[in-house]
RNA sequence: GUGCCCGUAGCUCAACCGGAUAGAGCACCAGCCUUCUAAGCUGGGGGUUACAGGUUCGAUUCCUGUCGGGCACGCCA
């Protein structure tokens, strides 16, 4: 084997199987050699299933079939033994030199090791968080955010080049209504009292945005106030919440004329501002930030309908446009242009997509909470009319986030301004319990986030337990006192005890991880087997001395824990969790 | 009502495109610090995988139904 395939006996061994089995199978098949770690010691490190599933092609007791597997196996330098179990299972064990001698590539990889080269530098990208700019970032987004960063970072270290991206919604009412807001915040501070609608945005960030405009210019974007007021003050109204805010909204975009641009052009960079900020700190960051209103104004939108006009899926009923979305497998078909001739959120949204597929993408992945189900198939449908293929485009759907305190829920509502932000659970918590937290689940599972736990510094904690284990390693290295790097060449021989090779076969299985969370999306993968190792390890500091007199022993125990060190780290990093040299 | 997701130990969750005796942590009980960080370790009890069928060598996993929970069903975004 060659230095990059040393890292994955899984490989090596599958190849082996595969071999054997071309030699009693000739013909043409279909099989997948799988290898499976089972879970219990004496079942090898390896087993596979081959034999059963060959029973298809060759009708014989799969016992049969796995003895002629085995010894029609090519020999191997890391094979120990192969054994038959159970209904016709294969185990495989390797050899001890085999386990001692991957420490060696474990260090001379360092941060690069479980890295593969799967993705082969295939073109991907991941859109995530793209919340509305109208707010500060609430927990739920920080799932989004946590998930979709990790992710990221797992697809690169599966060999892909990957794009980050969030979508910015800078372009529909919601906006609007953020900019009314303000501004009525505004001429409450300028003396005028009225009471303030319902469904307006009620956050105290709008009431600071409104004083930064206020310190900054006076009274200047006053206006005709009047006109609003009367409107304001009306108790009696024909109208329901949402007409009388359009209505009010139509009333701040004339009586503010070119000036509306202005608070409109304000709240939107504030806020889009604070959430860059917010996530930065959090340690996600975008490669693109892709603005809606740029499809507009760029005619993007009007050339994703006429395209979809030219494929015959657009009618006209009622006044307005709609989508043939029913041919595409969707409830019902929807609009695309209101009657007021206004477009939808989602035709914006068929010109985003089409833009992502102009960009040549080979696979496309749109992290959205889990409240967006029911627009997949709408989007689907419309990349399909497209003539694009629909399996390029995956969403992978993040389930929502409960947070408790004291053991109880805390109750969340974006309208009333009491939603717990990510940035008071990043202050509460930390940071690194925060990403930890949220990719401690798989992503389509509810997520109950306990506050109290994760700002817990104990044992309970599993953040800190793991980034213990990297800082315990840490000081022992550093009391040992010489270069690290010179541990690449030591001789392992003398690990053979029992925790010993189960830690040497926890660092092997971590490129595979690495794989399965790329395969499965699945950044949990990642939290859950750091847990693992971290336990192994403590458990080893606890039963084994390593700064022992006899050199050989010493170099050896301390390049396994040298590895484990490293591994710790390449895992965290990918969850973008720090890992401390102290704690 | 219709569609999608989910239901695993007292609690929170795993279980690698169907594999061998379903695993962790917390909680509870009993122990371990003159020795490299006790934010640690060791041992113990705890299950009809919601329920009922089906598919096959084998089902927590796939299919059907029932019950229970979440979400979505706008000319909002």
């Amino acid at each position: 084997m060659t230095v990059s395939t040393q890292c994955n006996y899984k490989i090596h061994l599958s190849q082996l199987l595969l071999l054997a089995t071309q030699k009693i199978l000739p013909q043409n098949y279909e099989i997948n050699i799988e290898l499976a770690r089972p879970k219990q010691a004496n079942h090898g490190d390896y087993s596979s299933n081959l034999a059963m599933q060959l029973t298809r092609y060759l009708h014989k007791n799969p016992r049969e079939i796995a003895t002629a597997l085995i010894d029609a196996l090519p020999d191997s330098p890391y094979l120990e033994k192969a054994e038959i179990a159970g209904n016709g299972f294969i185990n495989l064990f390797l050899k001890i030199s085999a386990k001692q001698q991957f420490l060696s590539g474990v260090l001379l990889q360092g941060d690069k090791f479980g890295h593969n080269n799967s993705g082969k530098g295939k073109k991907i990208q991941i859109e995530f968080v793209s919340a509305n700019p109208t707010g500060p970032l609430h927990v739920g987004h920080g799932r989004g955010a946590a998930y979709g960063a990790s992710l990221a970072n797992i697809m690169v270290a599966n060999g892909y080049s990957v794009t980050r991206e969030y979508y910015v919604n800078d372009a529909g009412r919601q906006m609007d209504i953020l900019a009314l807001s303000t501004w009525l915040r505004y001429l409450e501070l300028c003396g005028y009292t009225f009471p303030f609608p319902e469904n307006a945005y009620q956050g105290r960030y709008v009431a600071d945005m409104a004083k930064l405009i206020h310190e900054a210019h006076g009274n200047r974007y006053v206006h005709q106030a009047n006109s609003i007021l009367q409107e304001l003050i009306q108790i009696e109204t024909r109208l329901d919440a949402d007409e009388r805010l359009d209505k009010l909204i139509a009333i701040a975009k004339h009586t503010l004329g070119e000036d509306y641009a202005y608070i409109h052009n304000f709240v939107l960079t504030e806020q889009l501002g604070d959430g860059r900020n917010d996530l930065m700190e959090f340690g996600v960051e975008f490669d693109t930030w892709f603005s809606e209103q740029s499809l507009y104004d760029n005619g993007m939108v009007m050339r994703a309908i006429q395209l979809l006009d030219e494929k015959n899926t657009l009618y006209k009923q009622d006044g307005a446009t709609w989508f043939r979305s029913t041919y595409f497998g969707d409830e019902k078909d929807r609009v695309v242009q209101r009657e007021n001739g206004q477009y939808t959120y989602f035709a914006s949204d068929i010109a985003y997509h089409l833009n992502k597929y102009e960009r040549h993408f080979a696979h496309i992945i749109n992290v959205w909470g889990a409240d967006h189900h029911g627009y997949i198939a709408r989007v689907k449908g419309a990349i399909q009319a497209l003539a694009l293929d629909p399996d390029k485009l995956e969403i992978a759907l993040v389930q929502f986030a409960v947070l408790y305190r004291n053991g109880k829920k805390v109750s969340m509502s974006t309208r009333s301004g009491e939603f717990v932000s990510l940035r008071e659970l990043r202050q509460e918590v930390g940071n690194d319990a925060a990403r930890f937290f949220y990719v401690l689940r798989k992503s389509d599972q509810h997520l109950d986030f306990d506050l109290d736990l994760a700002k817990s510094q104990s044992t309970d904690n599993p953040v800190y337990y793991v980034q213990y284990a990297h800082a315990r390693i840490n000081s022992v290295l550093t009391q040992w006192g010489e270069n690290e790097n010179t541990l690449s060449t030591t001789d392992t021989d003398l690990l053979t005890s029992q925790p010993e090779l189960m830690l040497l076969q926890k660092l092997i299985d971590y490129p595979d991880i690495v794989e399965a969370a790329g395969r499965e999306r699945a950044p949990h993968l990642i939290a859950f087997y750091l847990k693992e190792l971290a336990s192994e390890f403590h458990s080893y500091y606890n039963s084994t001395r390593f700064l022992v007199l006899e050199e050989t022993l010493k170099l050896a125990r301390l390049a396994l824990i040298a590895a484990i060190k490293q591994v710790l780290a390449n895992g965290l990093k990918l969850l973008g969790v720090t890992a401390p040299s102290k704690m």
